[in-house]
DNA sequence: TCAACACCCCCATCTTTATGGGATACCGGC
DNA sequence: GCCGGTATCCCATAAAGATGGGGGTGTTGA
């Protein structure tokens, strides 16, 4: 028996979902709110489904704020986003916050169903759509060549100021004189428009080298 | 029509493939490989497939980094994993390397059929286990609420590290003085056994803080 | 061939950091 | 009440870094 929640505030489409989800054998679906206000004064210990169906365009607390709420107090819970939405940044601030899976609304609630027993079995439903975006996340690795403007030279001092170590010790490492390493550090800074190896470090650590 | 290709050494399982394939109203199934060599061989700018079917454990050049191949030469290829590998290594370096699917080889052929069809509508056809795995890469941001050792003050002082800021201006902005900020900087050395900001700020970005 | 780079080295000077020592004060827990 | 931790400041000194200048060598491509 799975025990499913839903927070969406249409109400036709809600009560849609209950009313077809309690026609499944195996499916509780006694939990319907319109808002996650509602669902947090919902919500106990004793009362939490294992699934929740949860709307993003929500009336007060928006919906990614209302997965992170509710994974933090009940982590065990699967939340699976239905929502119109398709836009990246919908769905990585949703899944970020804690959502197992992530329909669109134009799902057919037979799917729906199916992709709520997908995670009982441990799968994530994602509408292909959205499983095409959270899979091209990994992609830009094929990214547009970011055409460094810095030296290998000068790429293998910056790696020694990531690495914390003094004018000194990168000397030694690249087994040159102090004075090339201090020689490359200018025109980094130059060529980047920097002015300490703080503002390096953090430039190269974000990937804007 | 829908032209794909296969890679896979096991010539049971390839044969397999290609004569369900072959069966199957809207495919053509003619390139059939044991190794990405035998693949780089064949393939050519008239005669390439549009979805590749993507074996890993391959005699020779590995299938990721045939996977990186392939999709540098023939970027609009798709290419599906199929493949016994679960790990989360071996998934994350396939799709950074440019897959748009992965499948495991437990995945029935009619299974496989669909999930070649959801490529050309734009989806990324995933086994639930690997689906889960990719969804779960977003979540640790419900991160183990890494105790960080340091104050909130100390933590503030972290961020104009960051920034890029001398003791001076990281005292204006916290409206302090700069002694201050020598203090708390000192005691962060000593709290994250460091000894200087290059790598306060290489921990801190790195999420070690 | 000449200009543009990358790369190597040296010097001088000034600023910023790193590290040690202090002092005072507030707060929470034992 | 005392202690540990946090926070606020001050001082002094040595090391490291930033910035300006000056030399060279080699390769490459217009």
């Amino acid at each position: 028996m799975i025990f499913v929640g839903i927070v969406e505030d249409d109400q036709e489409i809600r009560n849609g979902i209950v009313s077809f989800l309690s026609k499944q054998p195996g499916f509780v679906c006694d939990l319907a709110v319109g808002s996650v206000e509602e669902l947090l004064a919902s919500l106990s210990s004793e009362n939490s489904p294992q699934v929740l169906i949860m709307d993003l365009g929500l009336p007060g607390m928006s919906g990614v704020e209302g997965i992170s709420f509710v994974k933090s107090r009940y982590p065990e819970m699967d939340i699976v986003v239905f929502s119109v939405y398709n836009d990246p940044k919908k769905i990585f601030d949703s899944l970020c916050a804690g959502a197992t899976g992530y329909l669109l609304k134009n799902t057919p609630f037979n799917e729906l169903k199916e992709g709520i027993e997908l995670l009982a079995k441990g799968g994530s439903p994602m509408s292909p759509q959205i499983a095409r975006k959270v899979i091209d996340f990994f992609k830009p690795a094929k990214k547009i060549e970011k055409i460094s403007p810095l030296s290998d030279k000068e790429k293998e001092i910056v790696v020694g100021l990531v690495d914390g170590l003094s004018y000194k010790l990168i000397a030694d490492r690249l087994s040159i004189s102090i004075e090339t390493v201090r020689f490359h550090i200018k025109n980094i800074y130059r060529k980047l428009h920097v002015h300490g190896k703080a503002e390096v470090i953090t430039k190269s650590l974000r990937g804007e080298i």
